[in-house]
DNA sequence: TTGCCCATCTGGTATATACCAAGAGTCTGG
DNA sequence: CCAGACTCTTGGTATATACCAGATGGGCAA
């Protein structure tokens, strides 16, 4: 089934975004536009656009247009750099945007780090950007005794390196769970995408070295943004 | 915009998967029929297929229909726990075949380890089963001197078992890749699915204590049939 | 200069329809 | 009893068309 014209055009296409001087501010041209050229209907040439955006080539932004995509970031969940380092050091201009905090309980956090359903966490909402395009929105949940002021000072940074910093807390054991989802309407609203969007969820549970529950965090990535790179020095 | 006629139906499905008595044998109704008992077309009914497949919750199967997909499969990457032991410790029924077997070089695998492109590898690939699913395709590379009688061996089981046991090998530096991505034709076909279905890669690189390079690998992935989770205990 | 409105562009959603190709089961002739 | 052909059902691909809703930018009025 490799006949199918719209893999064809999904070919082209393809080859036409490889070309840096096929067009200016990696903007494609309008889906009218490219299916006349192409000589289809919008119909077939969305498959074409939604093959290549699986494949991370594109992104679309609502209803301004499609976008080549840029590299992916590399990203290792394991370690916190912190944001705006590794970006930098990819030579990637990060920004972040908290979009709330607050004081409450999140019951799937205390599920989580095995605390009472009823006890609140300092929550903090953020989103990321790199290079202006927003690329991922966060929850964390902080246990209010481990970090008690945590809301008076400033988040855009790293959240660890706070922890560690002002309170001395080591974050001994981390558990990680990540797969792919479909972006929920609320990050779907913050990121700028259509809910229903192919994203990466990436969750992480934290307790220090004395086993307390220290945080609860989860992070919802556009699918064709990041790579996961993680290096480990330890035998199996 | 969540008056999207598609949404709703996206919602109605999805409770209708959720009722185990909806239905027989995790089979969803033709896609003429559900369009015609949703008083829709099939382009509309197939958007909002496309939502619960891309939330992971149902998946096709080429020309056979449309099925309510089982929970995701917990996996480590970073520990080899042996495919077949861990899917058997979830309660599911684990199968491997190995599609090939043969020596020869691989130029990415080469990178990956520092080595020369044209440096032969022995090459295993081969595709995983969970009750009766094809959810993974894979190839692994292994770096000939490291474990020379490889191919004479049987590799339905875990590789890193045999380099460890056959070889004395310890693989204590590993480096992990993982992105989303789209399936690529060959995968697709040996896991019976379209080309460009979304899938999580995962590609592994591991030197032993020495750092001398042992094997580099590629996992290809159904994207909703697997959950990465990973557990660390040492401090940032 | 500034702020608002509106025309126009974009992608997003939807209907109706047609034919193709592969899977699955049945029927039939050996 | 079995193999092969035939048929029916399934999802896969494609055309043509229409209208909606948000983004954008130009132009006009205060």
């Amino acid at each position: 089934m490799s006949d199918a014209y719209y893999l064809h055009l999904t070919d082209r296409l393809r080859d036409l975004i490889q070309d840096p001087e096929a067009f200016e501010d990696d903007r494609l041209p309008s889906e009218r536009v490219l299916a006349e050229r192409f000589h289809t209907t919008r119909v077939t040439l969305r498959q074409a656009l939604a093959q290549l955006e699986g494949e991370g080539r594109i992104h679309r932004s609502n209803r301004r247009g499609w976008f080549v995509s840029p590299p992916r970031l590399d990203y290792d969940p394991t370690r916190d750099a912190g944001f705006n380092d590794y970006v930098k050091a990819q030579g990637r201009r990060p920004r972040t945007e908290v979009l709330l905090t607050d004081t409450r309980p999140h019951p799937p956090a205390a599920e989580a780090l095995g605390l009472p359903f009823d006890r609140p966490f300092h929550h903090i909402r953020r989103r990321r950007f790199v290079d202006d395009r927003a690329v991922l929105c966060e929850s964390l949940w902080v246990v209010p005794e481990r970090a008690p002021q945590l809301l008076e000072g400033d988040f855009t940074g790293s959240l660890w390196g706070q922890l560690r910093e002002r309170w001395g807390l080591t974050l001994a054991h981390r558990s990680l769970r990540l797969y792919s989802e479909a972006i929920h309407a609320r990050e779907a609203e913050a990121l700028g995408v259509a809910a229903g969007t192919a994203g990466l969820s990436v969750r992480r549970t934290i307790f220090d070295e004395q086993r307390r529950p220290v945080e609860y965090d989860e992070e919802h990535w556009l699918h064709n943004a990041l790579c996961i790179a993680v290096e480990l020095e330890n035998s199996v």
